[in-house]
DNA sequence: CACGAATTTGACCAACTGGTCAAACATAGG
DNA sequence: CCTATGTTTGACCAGTTGGTCAAATTCGTG
C-alpha cells in the first residue's frame, strides 16, 4: 500500500536524514533543534516536517538504520574461520566503521550516556543474544587451545572501547596527535593489542 | 577579599554542583535545563541562580574542577618505578575512577562529543604536553627494553578509552553481562591486556 | 497547456527556556 | 528583641522550542 517516493522525496529523506545525524551525532536528541536540523538540511522547518511527522521520527529513524549496521560485523564473526584471523578482522572492521562513519558512532554514544531509553531493549534482547553466542564461539577457542585464555565479554568491550574511542574521541585524540593521522597508528596498535592478547 | 562561605552557602553550592553533575552528564550542557538541575538539587530556580550567576556558571564549576582530577593519574606516572607496573597502576587507577565516579566520566565525554567547544584549549595545551612527556617516558622504557615495543600514545588512548568505557557506555555494559559486576571481570581482565602488550 | 497532486512557505501558537526583580522570609550577633 | 545581612520565592519577561495550518507555489503528466 506504501506510494513509491517521489524523486524530491528521495532528495529530501536523504537531506534531512544526513542533517539529523551531522546534528543530534554532536548535541543528543535533547540538545539539538528542528531549527538546527532544517538548517543543515537546507529546508524550512515546516517543509521539514512535511517529510518527517516529528523530531522524534527523525532521531528514531537515524537510530533503527545504525542499529542494522552497528550488529553486522558481529554477526560476520565466523565459527569456522582461524579464530586470531576472525577477531582482528572484526576489530579492523570496527574500526574502518569508526574511520568511515564517526557520526554513527558519535549519534551511538550519545544515546547509551542518555541512558539509551530509545534502544534499551535492543540492547537487552538482540544485542545481549548475539554478544552471548559470539562468546560462546571464543570460549570455544579457548578450549581448543586456539587463543589464549580470556573474558570472551571483556575482550569484545576492549575491541568496542578502542575502536569507537577513534569517533567519539575525535577531538581529543587529533589534540594530542596534532597533524599526524590517528587511524594509520590505530590499525597497527589495534593488531598488536589484540595479537599479543589472544595468540598462543 | 573574598568572604568566607557561610554553612547555608556550601550547602547550596555543593548540592547545585551535584544536581549539575547528574543532569549535565546525562544530557550534555545544551540538553540540560535550569529546571532540571533546580529539581534535583531541591532548590527553586531562582534560588538556583542566587548561589551560580547562570546555567553557563555551573557547567563550567563543573568541568574546572573534573579537569584538576582528570590529569592527576596520568602526572603521576612515575619514570622511576617498575614500568609495567607504574602502567598498570595508572590503568587501575583510571578504571577505580570510572566506578566511583561515572557521572564525572560521562560529563567529560559528554563535552568532548559536543567538539570540547569549552575545554579545546586544555586539551590543545595542557594535556597535550603531558602526554607527550609521558610518551617519552615510555619511549624511554622501550629503548631500554623494560617493556615491549609499542606506540606510546595508541597505549594511552587504550587505556582511557578501555576504562571510561565500562563508566560511558555503563548501560549498554551492564545490558550485556546482567546481574554480573561490571568492574570485577574488568579489573583483572585490564590487567591481562596491559600485561600481554608490555611484559617483556 | 491544463489540472490534480506534491511541495513549500509565512504566520502563528502554546509550552518551555534562561534569567530578572522586588518583596518576603530566615538567621546570627549584639 | 532588634537589626543588618543572607536566603527564598512568586510573578514576570523576552527569546526559543516543537509543531500546525491555510495559502501559495511547483511538478508531473495527459
Amino acid at each position: 500500500m506504501t506510494k513509491p517516493a517521489t524523486r524530491i522525496q528521495q532528495k529530501n529523506q536523504a537531506a534531512i536524514l544526513a542533517a539529523g545525524l551531522e546534528v543530534f551525532s554532536q548535541f543528543g536528541f535533547r540538545g539539538s533543534t528542528l531549527d538546527q536540523v532544517a538548517e543543515a538540511a537546507g529546508l524550512s522547518k515546516p517543509n521539514l516536517l512535511y517529510y518527517f511527522p516529528s523530531k522524534d521520527a527523525i532521531y528514531s529513524a537515524l537510530l533503527s538504520r545504525l542499529l542494522e549496521n552497528w550488529l553486522e560485523p558481529l554477526h560476520a564473526l565466523n565459527d569456522d574461520g582461524d579464530p586470531v584471523a576472525e577477531i582482528l578482522g572484526y576489530a579492523q572492521r570496527k574500526l574502518a566503521m569508526s574511520r568511515d562513519f564517526p557520526r554513527e558512532s558519535r549519534l551511538f554514544a550519545n544515546e547509551i550516556l542518555q541512558g539509551a531509553p530509545r534502544i534499551k531493549d535492543v540492547l537487552e534482547g538482540e544485542l545481549r543474544t548475539l554478544v552471548d553466542a559470539k562468546a560462546k564461539v571464543i570460549e570455544g577457542w579457548i578450549a581448543a587451545g586456539k587463543v589464549k585464555q580470556v573474558d570472551p565479554y571483556h575482550l569484545i568491550f576492549t575491541i568496542w572501547s578502542l575502536t569507537q574511542h577513534y569517533a567519539d574521541f575525535d577531538v581529543q585524540v587529533r589534540a594530542i596527535l596534532g597533524t599526524r593521522d590517528p587511524f594509520e597508528g590505530a590499525s597497527a596498535h589495534l593488531d598488536d593489542v589484540i595479537t599479543r592478547m589472544l595468540r598462543v
